[in-house]
This record gives C-alpha cells, sequence and structure tokens, in this order.
DNA sequence: GACAGGGTTGAAAATATCTTTCAAAGGTGA
DNA sequence: TCACCTTTGAAAGATATTTTCAACCCTGTC
C-alpha cells in the first residue's frame, strides 16, 4: 500500500536527483505526521542529515527507524540507504552552486582559505586567458625555428629570469643546445656570437626591459630569428623580434603583485613552447627525456613506505 | 601505520569532498597493489562505485571487503560507507560540470592549438587540485612560522630550485632575510647556521631526493622550524618536516614530464605562503614592495605609443 | 638458493546499520 | 462508548560494514 503510493506518484520511479525539495512539498500533504517531521528535516538539511544513520534521523526527528524508512519509501528511494546518498549528492550539488563567491580581491583580513581559494582562481583565470590570446601561427613559426635551431639563447631578468631557466633546462633536457642568460652583460657578450640559424628569445612581460631588449637587438641585427614573450605585444622588445607571442596581464592588488600572474602566464606560453619543440624534435627528444630521467634515479633515496 | 600516515596527509581530518581524484593520485604510490585497483575504480567510476556495497566494489576489484576499507580509510575517510557518500557527491557534482572536449593526452602529432589547449587545461586542473588538496591548517602554521623568523633558507634542485628562488625572491621583496640555496653542500654548510626562529623550507616533488632532505634535515636538527612542500607526504622528506604541505600529482604523459605540473602546483603552493607572509606581515611588506616596484621603474625604457 | 622478517591479503567473526514485522496506541465515525 | 482502521515504534530479522587474524608473498640477507 505504501508501495501503491510511491508507484502512483512517480511513475516508473527513476530516484530523485536535485528535485527533492519540490518532491517533498508534493508529498507532503499525502504524509502522517511523523513522516512530515522527517521529510522536512530532510528537505531542510540534506548535508546534514546526509550524516546521520536511520536511528540518529529517527532521534533527530522523535520518531522511530521504520517511518524514516516508510518516508525514504513514500519519497521514491527503495530505502534510506539510497535517500542518503541522494542526499549527498543533492548537498555536493548546492556547495557548488555558491563557489563563485570568492572572486574580489585578495585583502589583508582573509583567512588563509580564502586566499588559496582566490589565488587559485585566479591563477586558471589567467591560464585561461593566456590560452585564448596567444597567437598559434606565431607560436607554430617559433616551434619551427627553434626545432631547427644550431643554438637557442634566452633572456630573462628579475622574475622572467625564472622562466627563462625553466625553458632552458627543458630544451637541454630534450638535447637542444639552449642557454639561459641572467646576466645581462654576458647575455650581450654572447649574443655577438649568434648568428642565422639561431634563435634568440626574450622574457618580459613588461615589453621594455632594457637589460632583456639589448641582446635581442643584438641578436636580431646578427640575422638570428628572434622571439619576444611578453605581455605588452606594442612594446619596444616587439621591434626586434620576429614572432611575438603574448602573455596575458591580469588585473594585480596590493598584495597580489603582477609578477605573480605574469609568471603563470609566461610559463604556460613556454611550456606549449616546449611541448611543440618536443614533438618536432620526437626522434631525439624522447631518449633525450628518458635518458635524464634515468640519470636522476639514483638521487632519490629509496621509498619509505 | 595507516593511520599515520593519513593523519599526516589530511591533518586532523577534513574529509575530502571533490578533490578525490587528486588524493587518489596524490597517494596511489603509497598504497598497495590491490588498493590501487580499487582507488582506480573509485577515481575512474565515482557514480558507478557509489551505487555499489563494500561487497560489490570488492567483486569488481577482485579484492576483499577489508582491502576496500583499508583504501577507504587511506583516502581519509573514516569508512567505506562514509567514502561512499563523498563518491555520491562527487558524481553530483561531475553531473553538473561540463565535460572538457580535449581531455586526452597530449600526442605527438597534435596540431599546436590542441597542444596549447591541452596544456592549459591539465594546468588549471593541476591548481583545483592543488588548492582542494591543500592543508589549511599546515599552511598557516607554515605562515606563522615564516612570518616572524629571523632568518628563512630554502632548499630545491632541479625543477625545483626554480620555485625556490621564486619564494626566495618574494620573501626578500618584503624585507623578510630568506635565501634559495641552489647548491646542496652550500646549502647544508648555511643549514647549520640555523637555529631555534629561524625556517627552512624543502621543496621536492618526490619526497626524496636526498640533496634536498639532507639540509633540512640538519635544519631539523638544529632546532629551526621546517617546512616541507611535496607531492609526497608519506616520503622520506617528511620525516624532518615540522609541517607538510603537499602538492598534487598529475598524470604525466610521455610528452608532458611530470615536473611541469608539479611545478604549476609548487608555485601555487608557495604564492599561498608568500600571501600569507604578506599579510602577517604588511605593515613592513607594503612599503617595501612599493619600493621594489620604485626601484625598478628606471630599468624599463620609456614605452613606445 | 634457502630463510627470516615484515608487509599484504582475504576469510570469517564481530559489530553496526538498515529493514521488516507486529502489536499497541491513536484517532474516527456510528 | 465501541468497533474499526490508521499510524507508530520496539524489537526481531536481514544486510552491510568493520575488525581480527592467520596465511601468503615479497625482499633483502646470509
Amino acid at each position: 500500500m505504501t508501495n501503491d503510493l510511491k508507484e502512483s506518484f512517480s511513475g516508473d520511479a527513476p530516484p530523485a536527483p536535485a528535485a527533492l525539495a519540490a518532491k517533498v512539498r508534493t508529498l507532503a500533504p499525502s504524509m502522517t505526521r511523523s513522516m512530515q517531521r522527517v521529510a522536512e528535516a530532510v528537505a531542510g538539511d540534506p548535508a546534514g542529515c546526509a550524516a546521520l544513520t536511520v536511528t540518529g534521523l529517527a532521534e533527530l526527528t522523535g520518531t522511530s527507524e521504520a517511518t524514516v524508512v516508510r518516508t525514504a519509501r513514500l519519497l521514491g528511494y527503495p530505502g534510506y540507504r539510497d535517500l542518503r546518498l541522494a542526499l549527498a549528492g543533492l548537498a555536493a550539488h548546492q556547495q557548488s552552486g555558491r563557489a563563485p563567491s570568492v572572486t574580489a580581491d585578495i585583502a589583508v583580513d582573509d583567512p588563509i582559505a580564502d586566499v588559496v581559494a582566490k589565488l587559485a582562481f585566479d591563477e586558471q583565470q589567467t591560464l585561461a586567458d593566456t590560452a585564448a590570446g596567444l597567437d598559434t601561427v606565431q607560436l607554430g613559426a617559433a616551434v619551427a625555428a627553434a626545432s631547427t635551431a644550431r643554438r637557442i639563447d634566452i633572456y630573462g631578468v628579475g622574475a622572467s629570469s625564472l622562466v627563462a631557466q625553466d625553458l632552458g633546462q627543458k630544451l637541454l633536457r630534450i638535447g637542444l643546445i639552449a642557454h639561459a642568460h641572467m646576466d645581462p652583460h654576458l647575455a650581450v657578450t654572447n649574443a655577438v656570437q649568434l648568428r642565422s640559424g639561431d634563435v634568440a628569445i626574450a622574457i618580459t612581460h613588461s615589453g621594455s626591459t632594457g637589460d632583456v631588449i639589448e641582446p635581442l637587438r643584438v641578436a636580431f641585427d646578427r640575422g638570428a630569428t628572434t622571439i619576444a614573450i611578453t605581455g605588452r605585444p606594442d612594446g619596444p622588445v616587439t621591434q626586434y623580434a620576429d614572432h611575438v607571442l603574448t602573455t596575458s596581464t591580469a588585473r594585480e592588488s596590493e598584495l597580489r603583485p603582477a609578477a605573480m600572474s605574469s609568471r603563470t602566464s609566461q610559463l604556460l606560453v613556454v611550456d606549449c613552447l616546449f611541448i611543440g619543440v618536443a614533438q618536432r624534435t620526437y626522434e631525439t627528444a624522447a631518449p633525450a627525456l628518458a635518458a635524464s630521467y634515468e640519470a636522476l634515479a639514483h638521487r632519490h633515496t629509496p621509498r619509505t613506505r
């Protein structure tokens, strides 16, 4: 008889996904007093109820286990266990609904958990922006040049120097002759050695860092293929760049210097460049990668486990 | 033992809501064969597994109930029942979030546009996983220690050395005495100088890089507060760490070495740490940041436009 | 190559949870 | 007031989960 009622309501009985509150309202009139109390508790606090056992929910609502099970049945589930699973799902769903509450700037008094959420969100945003704004034609050209280069020089100072080093390390690892110059003077000195068939890469967020522009200019004059990775595609550095890869510029706040998001953006561009080159030089890159991995293995102490 | 591990990972045990797949990847290496099978099934088909009982899941994975329960425990839940609820929540969550089109691994013959899209997506994923898996209690403790430290030493080699440098640069910029050591020998030599009230930070993805563990051990023995930033919360490095910050481990492919996503993850953690410290030392950090910005201004040539 | 020692595993017992049963309590109309 | 039907919860019964423990399988050692 309880069964008849359930059937008559939900037809061929697909358990309710998220429309649980609505179902409770619809069915409330056909419920007995005790069952209504249970249904009310369930609709009011899905997350809380999901954490309770039958006995717990029975006590909370001042009823018995049997009533709770009956209510679950009426709502269209085979038993309380399944209602509970549905509640957990509903709770998670509600949770995600109120996610975009932390889009504001990071404030001095933000709790640490908010800082993590905001920072992660901002960096994700930066990645999406960068990917959207990256010119694949320019990237393809840069990849082609780097893949066949006799030698690759990379320039970056300050925060960008880390990105330059990262690219240098990775290219070296797949067997290319690449070097990241951190000292501006040495960079210029070395740039003089470049010639056609070589590649020079300048990384500068502002697009106007003299220490990075100068070696690129020299390389350009010497006939090397020059690439600029910058957030200002109209900046001075692009004068001497055959190919320009644009990084995105995110809003910055007092506590979150621009260096943070520009770094994220630059690294993505550099990674794309690297993967592109690795694809093009796969025959030599794959064994080189494997070899460098092997070489490092002994530096790790055995696992504790 | 199983218990220690769980505790060391999730602090005082806030069960994971949506970061389950990430957690599975992070903990997979420390799992036994049978447990890995279970974890794999769970991560691969949360919705399907949520519909199964312990016995059902045990049969599906060809293991026993005991193993399923053990796996649930390792993942941070009190038992299978709770894991199941979390799975139901995750399933509901996935239901709502639209699946991206380019989730596959990067292949040798992918067009450059796909490489960009996949890479950006993967790194976004890594950020989300890292944020979800980061223990804010541990982070808070690390921030507190670093904010009041007399001196901060940072250790990292290989790809992690760039992250170490990044953190060092930023902390210096807000007026803290921080130094990133790249030479393992010098790192140990300097670690001997540390004492109570100082902070030592080790960055290693594998958690077992001897060159990084050694200076941390020395610092630990000297009474300094030690922090480990690692992808292996059960690795040897955590022996000597007062606070462990876990980075996420993303799936890697032949062309996309693990170093790439671990770097992204490490940088996010380091940024969170930095912002946290900047908040705590706002009085001195804000003017210091402004001053360093001023100091750099003259290095940029005037804009062309 | 045999062996000790520790980690890994699943069968089965023990426990917790859920479901069903059934008789008593509560309500309703004659 | 009483007969009858509905609602309800205690307790028994059925499932699911957790724990225990002995066998098993490695791995490194002599």
